[in-house]
Order: C-alpha cells, then sequence, then structure tokens
DNA sequence: TCTAAATATCGGTATATTTAGATATGTGAA
DNA sequence: TTCACATATCTAAATATACCGATATTTAGA
C-alpha cells in the first residue's frame, strides 16, 4: 500500500466519488436484474450512467483503482461488479493518522 | 477543506515527504541560524536542500500547499518558514475516516 | 540607496492525466 | 456458431502537472 499512490486515485473527484457510492451501492444503485444483492459490488454500466462518462473512461478508472487494491471486481456472467477492497482502505487510513 | 484538492497535494512523493519532514522538523534539518526554534517551521532553503529539486519547484510546491491550506508561511526578515497546518490536517484524517 | 541573499513568479518543455471513440474480448442466448 | 450485450483495451486529442532556468520581488545591511 502505497499512500501517494493512493492519493492520486483519489485525486479525482469521479473516482472519489466512485469509492464512495461503493460504501452504500442500496443508497446510490438501482437493484441489478440477475442478483438481488450487492455483495460483490456494483456493475460498471450502472456506475457508468450515475458518472455520466463514457464507458471507457469508468472502465479505467475502475482499472486503475484496482492497478491500487482500492477495488475488487467479480465477473457475473456477462457483467462485472466492482466492491471496495477494505483492507487496503485501511491501510491507507492508518497510515494517514500518522501523517 | 475539500479532500479531492487536499489528495491532489498527497498524489505527489516530494509534497507528501515535506509534510511528514515538518512534523518533527528537528529530526530532519539543521538548526536555524537567525532563531533557535522551529516553532514557525522550517525556511525554504532547507527544504530545498532535503529534496534536491530546484529553488523554484520547491517554492511552487510550498504555494501549492499553502492554496490548500496545508501549510501556514511566516516572514522573518529574508527568509519565509512554512510550519503545518494542523488544523486542515485534522478535517481531512477526520474526513477520510468516513470515505 | 545600492547590493546581495532568500524567496516568489514567469515562461517554457517534457511528461502525465483526462476523456472519448473505435475496436477487441468475453459471455449467454438463439 | 453466430449474435448481441457488457466490459476492456487501444489510439489519440486536450488539458494539467512536473519540473527547470531566468527574472522579479522583498528585505537587511553597507
Amino acid at each position: 500500500m502505497d499512500p501517494v499512490e493512493i492519493s492520486k486515485v483519489l485525486a479525482n473527484e469521479t473516482r472519489f466519488n466512485i469509492l464512495q457510492w461503493l460504501k452504500n451501492p442500496e443508497e446510490h444503485f438501482p437493484p441489478h436484474q440477475d442478483i438481488d444483492h450487492f455483495d460483490d459490488g456494483v456493475c460498471v454500466g450502472y456506475i457508468q450512467d450515475k458518472t455520466g462518462l463514457s464507458q471507457s473512461t469508468i472502465s479505467t478508472y475502475l482499472s486503475q483503482m484496482q492497478n491500487a487494491r482500492l477495488v475488487i471486481p467479480t465477473r457475473h456472467g456477462k457483467w462485472t461488479y466492482y466492491r471496495r477492497n477494505e483492507e487496503t482502505l485501511k491501510q491507507y487510513k492508518e497510515a494517514l493518522q500518522y501523517l
């Protein structure tokens, strides 16, 4: 966990928002069609709709967040669901306490 | 205090380090010539020496950090001393707890 | 008031980031 | 196996950031 790398991800309003939305998906996204829970997070399309940015941009953002280990992807058929990686977030918050 | 703005400052290794060095100046910098304490922080020249970057770059970084209210400048004669703004840092850490 | 030291600002180049459209890849269903 | 849909990746343009050297500003002292 490199705090500077994590900070780069958080240094963008959209990515920052995505992380917050994923904290309480049921408050920010409609229910999925094929599954009735958010245990694996939210599909890319819903995140894209909420941001208003292009599909490729959101997919790129989610890849960056995955590289920084801030989110975890899970495939369900045609869809990829992204959820938060609470372990990394915990480490980051912990590290920043000493800043 | 805008957490995305703060994150942009922290998204650079040098700026991140400067903030940490300023937490314990006596451990990271030599004593100043004209004053015998670090109550107002550290002069620009010492910070520049420690980073190895150019004078203009460091001055610009410190301005950015000041704009984000992460540091507070104080003039002492020819020198400008920079110290941390603990209030902003506290607010940022607090906000991140809810991330 | 002239000079020199410390810092700030300006202008420029190289690199990185943001963002989109086009295209590729993976997957379920017909 | 082919089609349509969801997502990922590639390419590229616009903008932002990382730096530097040169110059401007501020200030103490001669």
